[in-house]
DNA sequence: TCGATCATGCAGCCATTATGCATGAATGTC
DNA sequence: GACATTCATGCATAATGGCTGCATGATCGA
């Protein structure tokens, strides 16, 4: 509802560029620096000056942006309003999430909303957090549910989201069954530094997991194996070839002779995740509803684990 | 910048049928048709139903409308302050009012806007009340001076714009320099309710402020003539086929052998006359200094009259 | 000076959107 | 009760607007 070209504007600020603004939101170059220019046409105001063999915004340009935001958020949260106003449910909604969070929290979601509104068309998409983000941003969903620490973007302090805390999921290590911390208590990293790990490639979101819990204690793994999936790295470590780390909320079914043991210490890795929603977009009935949902199956998920520690 | 067919629904929800909205619009029928039907498909938002042979608004099709008022004020509000975070003035400056604020108002104001920032193309319309509301609307002009009681809408209660009270115009009699009435002090309507009158064809302005008077105090008056212009009023009355009303603001220069004669009483008619800008704009510097100006002109007229009294 | 990296303008193309007429439904009228 | 009106809407056609791809000019680094 917004004009697209706004949008346009609030890409190009956060990057910097017309070409990049161009990669990022889809379009070509020329039709990009040809909507800047419409856009200060039509509001009579110049938001770019020339700087080198570049733009960059004016005083004028950088308060737009900054004010947008609002402006965004005060639509969607009329678009909520009105939908509680006329007691109407939309026809589609759309989430997204990574792939643990997609099994474990979209999915029984996902099944809860179709139950209790048979006429409401539920699309689940699986993708990496950034990408969530920027789906919710671009109205391909309604809901995101990512990890805080791998959205690039700081979900928390951006103005576009409001977040949920939906719960801390920690890091365990797998080792094969016959290793000598199976069937230990809670281990530290540094006990096994001198290990062989299995991790996904640099420039992955998980990777980026990875090497953060060894540098916050100074340590640097030696990484053996790059694996993409939960399924092949624990096959690595069933082979014996290295050992890794897994979320919690990984399941590791089918997995044979491998063994999940906690890591102990204040500073243990952890995942935290969260959903999200475009700010304002909260009071909308399925997302007030869905997010309520969320709370109770993270509340559940971390009541089982209770269960088993016990 | 906000989306157009919202626009189509907000005319839609205060005319109530779609051939209505396109004549407003300038669209047809089919046009407005198809963009309402296209609103509510990208909202997935049921706006309206039907109702006999026409269409009726949700109660999500309302709030809607209702809010989305405020949504262009904050963005007339956020344009605004853009302009003063950039130090920027607008390129073009346009003002509308009808005849006597064209001449009175708009024209010393065009003036000085020229004269202080020339850079700006101040671009003046004359139209009438209604007219002028509906251009400060489209955004084709950005400030009007109407009378508050020939706008057809409700200029103070609307939520689309602001206003700003300038001056209380009173109507005078004009009357032959010969009549009974000429060079005495102030007249009520009463005594002159025998007179044949002059006035504007029904439907105008003018005429309902003329129609109105007499109303108030429960008199019918007898039309003889009608004109559309000053002028040709003012000559009809010279040539003593009737007398008229003309507002202060009107200056009858050119006209010989008519005598301007006030009006007594508590309920002598007036004209209120007012500024009325977008909401949320009137913080643009090119507004705020031509509200100030206004203002400051209004107060001269009403202190030169002053003197004329004393 | 050369090459790389920008933004921008222009010709051509495609998609979106409006138009005009025909249709169907609902209402009031004689 | 038949007819004329007044609505909204759908479809085929036409036009407008917006995007792409390439060429150009400007700026900066080597």
């Amino acid at each position: 509802m917004i004009d697209s070209r706004l949008l346009t504007l609030r890409t190009f600020a956060s990057c910097g560029t017309v070409s990049t603004t161009a990669e990022l939101t889809g379009y070509s170059p020329s039709a990009v620096s040809a909507q800047l220019r419409e856009l200060q046409r039509s509001l009579d105001m110049q938001l770019l000056v020339k700087d080198g063999r570049g733009l960059r915004l004016t005083a004028a340009g950088r308060y737009l942006v900054k004010r947008s935001d609002t402006l965004i958020a005060e639509w969607e949260s009329i678009k909520a309003a009105a939908l509680r106003a006329g007691d109407q449910t939309p026809t589609h909604f759309g989430m997204g999430g990574f792939s643990t969070a997609a099994s474990n929290l979209l999915a029984p979601l996902a099944a809860h909303v179709k139950r209790e509104r048979p006429g409401v068309q539920v699309h689940v998409l699986e993708a990496s957090p950034a990408r969530c983000l920027d789906l919710l941003v671009a109205e391909r969903i309604d809901l995101a549910v990512v990890v805080a620490s791998q959205a690039e973007v700081d979900v928390d302090g951006d103005p576009r989201f409001e977040q949920i805390s939906l719960l801390n999921d920690p890091l365990d290590v797998i080792v094969p069954a016959d290793h000598a911390v199976a069937g230990n208590g809670p281990v530290t990293l540094e006990e096994l530094s001198g290990e062989e790990w299995i991790t996904d490639v640099p420039g992955t979101p998980y990777h980026d997991l990875f090497t953060a819990a060894f540098s916050a204690l100074g340590l640097t793994p030696r990484v053996s194996h790059e694996a993409a999936e939960w399924d092949t790295s624990t096959a690595l470590v069933e082979a014996g070839l290295g050992i890794g780390l897994v979320p919690r909320l990984a399941s590791l079914e089918g997995a044979r002779n491998v063994v999940r043991v906690r890591i102990a210490g204040q500073r243990r890795p952890t995942r935290k995740i969260v959903a999200a929603v475009r700010s304002g977009s909260a009071g909308s009935p399925l997302i007030t509803e869905s997010l309520a949902y969320l709370r109770a199956t993270a509340q559940e998920i971390l009541a089982s684990r209770l269960d088993d520690e016990s």
